[in-house]
DNA sequence: CTGTGTGAAGGCTTTCACAGCC
DNA sequence: GGCTGTGAAAGCCTTCACACAG
């Protein structure tokens, strides 16, 4: 996986500049400088102003920047304009509370479906997502087009699966399985291991 | 927060290195080289070689790494060696979750308790870590000098939780609320943002 | 005079090339 | 001969300094 120009870094504090202006727009606020919104980021000036420049010129010199015009440039720019359909393969304890978190909808992402071994396990009455046997995961993939995973499966089988996802057209995958993926160049993973994350922090810790 | 020597980036490998190594002594295997267990954790063997001299000589040349001594090496360094004591603060959904995944007591992780504002909210039964309220949480924590926190409040109050956590004493904490943490220096904060792993996703997806 | 846009400098991380030890 | 350890080079990202627009 790899996509020209912005720097990966940039991407993922683009998310959060995005957010922020959301709030200052929720707030009625219309303009905003590179310091204050950097502030809110917490990121140096310079950087967000750099960051922006990557997908063009978005401030009034001498005023800031417009709330509105530099959320809906940012929204386009991460391909966030339209709602993307999101599946969720591995309906166990994790899987079903991400099912159930609601941060996802506001962000403009669409669960369409989740699959799991077990189609029967008694689960909360309020996950609306269907939950679908794993044999029609290919098929629904290519025919909803879906093109993002979550991929919530215990470590042993999340290679296998993973290779179905990208064989059946999925192009981008969250992985919450301990696992390190092998996937072709042109997919693209980002890890949330949480065992892995807690390692890193007890470095930390004296 | 900051600790010499060891870069964030090599600290996070040092994780997945350890993952494959303690795979292959349960395999009996005894010795590796950098170009294996670099294969295993989707690296170049220079990188891991490099990787490993932040922290000494581990390997013999012509031969490679004795799995079983690095494995335990890189467990010192992370300071992993003891077992840390770990709280959760906010036991909702995902946080209800998360102290059911078995994942973290395997790596050496044990949380001691749980806090929440609602103490009496019915939860699954196998969840055998208490759940304390939040008024309690402060001594606690200093009581059992807990230095590591996983964050899973609503967004509009991890700013003000995490105040708190870090005045009892805590040093790094895990959050999981999509805020942006304004900490002191000396504190470490991993942020596990799902709503911009997915957004950051979406901007590979053509 | 305020605050953005940006080439250049600086700093950090990865990769290379090869010396050195088993 | 095989494989590690590492200084040096390359590449990438952040920060600086300041030109320039409103």
């Amino acid at each position: 996986m790899e996509k020209a120009d912005i720097p990966r870094k940039t991407v993922y504090r683009l998310s959060i500049y995005n957010r922020a202006l959301q709030r200052l727009k929720a707030n009625g606020v219309e303009t905003v400088s590179s310091e204050a919104l950097a502030t809110a980021a917490a990121v140096k000036p310079t950087q967000l102003r750099k960051d922006l420049t990557y997908f063009g010129q978005w401030g009034t010199r001498g005023l800031g920047y417009n709330v509105a015009e530099l959320s809906k440039a940012i929204t386009k720019v991460l391909g966030m304009a339209t709602l993307q359909p999101v599946i969720l393969v591995g309906a166990g304890q994790l899987g079903t509370a991400l099912l159930r978190y609601g941060g996802f909808a506001k962000e403009g992402f669409e669960f369409v479906a989740a699959f799991d071994m077990d189609t029967e396990r008694k689960r909360p009455r309020d996950v609306k997502v269907p939950i679908l046997p794993m044999g029609q995961l290919s098929e629904f993939i290519k025919e909803r087009n879906v093109r993002m995973a979550i991929l919530t499966v215990p470590g042993n089988t999340a290679q296998e699966v993973a290779n179905t996802l990208i064989d059946a057209g999925i192009q981008a995958i969250l992985n919450f399985a301990p696992t390190v993926l092998l996937v072709p160049e042109r997919i693209a993973v980002n890890n949330v291991d949480l065992a892995i994350q807690l390692e890193n922090l007890s470095y930390f810790v004296n």
